[in-house]
DNA sequence: GCGTTTAATGCAACAGTGTAGCGTTAGCGG
DNA sequence: CCGCTAACGCTACACTGTTGCATTAAACGC
């Protein structure tokens, strides 16, 4: 089985079935990658289920309300959302710099030995790494300027 | 010496050494921590600076092009800006979700053994930890949700 | 299948953050 | 002091996200 269905999902946290959230989780799992809410859209359009903007922003809280999925900051000022994975979301993202667009690297494991300064309660670590895509040409000019962080 | 000279950083970019931009920067090296544009635009009001809201987008951008401040997105989709600090930006952040600050970890020297997969170009990375700080409440229940990521 | 309930939708209007255009002011060099 | 132009500050705008409310339709009982 490629993915869960998103049907059977929602109606197991007790919410309605409509066009629009199975729609959209179903986008959200298709992705595979953090997407914005406008994303999400054009995806609806080609999909051709009607949506309105705010119903958008209304079922992508509720999934993300409801665990089904995550929300995460981009590098515009826009949330990304993507489909939640069992066991949690302990990987880390990719955006990049050229593109906007933002991966998932589930492949990455960073051992993160991290120790906090005492008061400070951890409750979620997120590790970014910014760059440039294989999509994206190498313009080199914007990677002159930063060699390599850590 | 407790903070290096706004003025003199300023000419030594080759910009001019006006009132808001050595304000502005005057008040990201006290603040110490990456603030956002509004808390910049009160500071200035504490010290009598006038100021345009779209000057401060502009002088705010104006120092990050010339690696005298760093823009990092918060938690809100505002940006926040810190000071730049010599050897670059090598250090993690803390976004406290209750209060919504941000604070820069000096300190951690994280690991990251991360080998990226192939055809992603790595600009820089940053690490950054969610949860709360020393001075907002114990919140159990936000806590308790999320025990601990990697 | 049909009606009832109410969650979910869609529309309109709004708030906050960030940007573009442009005339005016003032920093710097002569 | 004078001129040039970077920087300012004002107006207007674009985009992301939110609130309120009337309408629609999913789930449930009959």
């Amino acid at each position: 089985m490629p993915h869960a269905d998103p049907a059977g999902l929602i109606a197991a946290r007790g919410g309605r079935v409509t066009r629009t959230r199975t729609a959209v989780l179903a986008v959200l799992f298709d992705a595979g990658r953090p997407i914005s809410h406008d994303e999400v859209g054009e995806a609806l359009d080609a999909r051709g289920v009607s949506h309105d903007r705010v119903t958008l922003y209304r079922t992508l809280d509720w999934l993300v309300g409801h665990d089904l999925a995550h929300k995460v900051a981009g590098p515009d000022r826009a949330w990304r959302f993507n489909a939640a994975r069992e066991g949690g979301h302990q990987h880390a993202h990719f955006q990049c710099e050229h593109c906007g667009k933002v991966f998932c690297l589930e492949s990455l494991q960073p051992a993160i030995a991290a120790t906090l300064p005492s008061g400070f309660r951890l409750g979620r670590a997120e590790l970014t790494f910014h760059g440039l895509c294989p999509a994206c040409p190498g313009a080199a000019a914007s990677e002159a300027r930063n060699p390599v962080a850590p």
